[in-house]
DNA sequence: CGAGGGTTTGAAGTGCATCAAATAGTGTGG
DNA sequence: CCACACTATTTGATGCACTTCAAACCCTCG
């Protein structure tokens, strides 16, 4: 089995022993669009890994509104969290986009970051990183309007090593884009053509072209307690 | 020093020698109302424990305008993030309701988590958990208006181990609720006198009654992924 | 080429914010 | 213990942002 996926946080520091029982009992499949992983409050036996694609993580209310708790691409890691909740999920996961998920049962997980002081230590980091953009995540929703979310949203899809006038796709629908940053589908469709009448971006499709980063962020961040490029998030996050 | 407030979770499984340090270098101190203990992006060197009183975690933008990232009464702790982000503080924090609270420097809590695997895996069980506390809060700002958040919100704070009807009252300044529920003050007070009309809850001052909290839950609830009583949640959080 | 989903556009409604002002409540010094 | 000053809270009037419902459009893919 590849073991690329696991040279990402947390795993940097797992021992041999957690590898070999990856090589094991690590399950990697590749799954098409609206492959539904598991469902909020299953008895969660896996986490998983993300290779290729993209997971959309939600939950939803008796008369079926759904509110999505995370859009994760390559390289992240979920459902990990039921090792301290009794093996319950704590949300639903599904494939939005089709890719290579790695299923890992949780035991291999639970021995080692009970044994492996480092793993829980970088897991712990991870967390801690995870919780403060989501302390982020609702501040934006406070303060910011449709249009500055949308910008937001954008620039966090950039190569934040590079400067200059950016090109993105989308990574997934613009709908789930819409339900991603708390709006209708109608609303992002009108934020997005008031933000590029704003800050001349240009829109084709799926593809947006940002042709001056530093107008967008100030659009954007103004309305944030933190300035682009945002300290400790991670694009598309 | 008193040691009991560190009767508490992630404290449980802490080693003696981390207690004899608290002994020596934790201190314990009572504030005023308005006490600003530390300012976001300051260096942090201690993390708190809260032994009376509320505190205030928020980020303000350039503007002015605050964001509240939390708000926590007794038996809480804060700052002890700070650990794994370059000890720089996420939030600034503000004491709401006079009270004790300890700081504790970092490094005695760095040294015993990375010397003692229990306490590591307890703050992850910590953090878990208010990270599924986050997700709900973005779901609630999401999916329920502001009469049902503050039915949430006070179905929170009644003691879920008694049934029938509940006498509560506010914790700190009506303002502050609003802020903590992402509303405006004037907002609060109309969204408060709608609750009223609406599940027949009885209000005087800070002093609210729930007479039925059924009708409250199936009024608060039903925009909500969780039934009441909302597991994993704490009061007042 | 046609079916179906994703996206945009239009029209109307709703909830919350904002600005302004009145009222209630609280703490202080005399 | 009272009057004043100040703050918290409520109430009113208005505006705006986003939602909702409806329909058209577009794009992709079989």
């Amino acid at each position: 089995m590849d073991m690329s996926p696991f040279q990402i946080p947390p795993f940097q520091n797992a021992s041999d022993v957690f590898f070999k029982a990856l090589q094991e009992h690590a399950h990697s499949q590749k799954y098409k669009k609206g492959k539904i992983l598991f469902v909020h409050e299953d008895r969660a036996n896996f986490f998983y890994v993300i290779q290729t694609g993209w997971v959309k993580l939600f939950r939803e209310t008796i008369d079926g509104t759904q509110s999505i708790v995370d859009i994760l691409p390559a390289g992240h890691l979920f459902g990990e969290t039921a090792l301290f909740t009794q093996n319950l999920s704590p949300y639903s996961a599904e494939v939005i986009e089709p890719g290579i998920i790695i299923s890992i049962p949780l035991k291999i997980l639970k021995k080692e970051v009970e044994s492996n002081n480092k793993l829980a230590l970088d897991m712990l980091a991870s967390m801690t990183r995870y919780r403060h953009q989501q302390d982020r995540e609702i501040e934006h929703r406070t303060i910011q309007n449709a249009p500055q979310r949308i910008g937001c949203f954008l620039l966090r899809l950039t190569d934040q090593n590079k400067s200059g006038p950016a090109i993105i796709h989308l990574p997934y629908d613009k709908t789930l884009v819409a339900a991603r940053l708390g709006m209708q589908p109608e609303t992002f469709s009108r934020a997005l053509a008031k933000l590029k009448e704003k800050t001349g971006i240009r829109i084709k499709g799926a593809t947006v072209e940002l042709n001056n980063l530093d107008q967008l962020s100030q659009y954007s961040c103004a309305a944030c307690s933190s300035e682009f490029p945002c300290k400790d998030l991670q694009a598309a996050k």
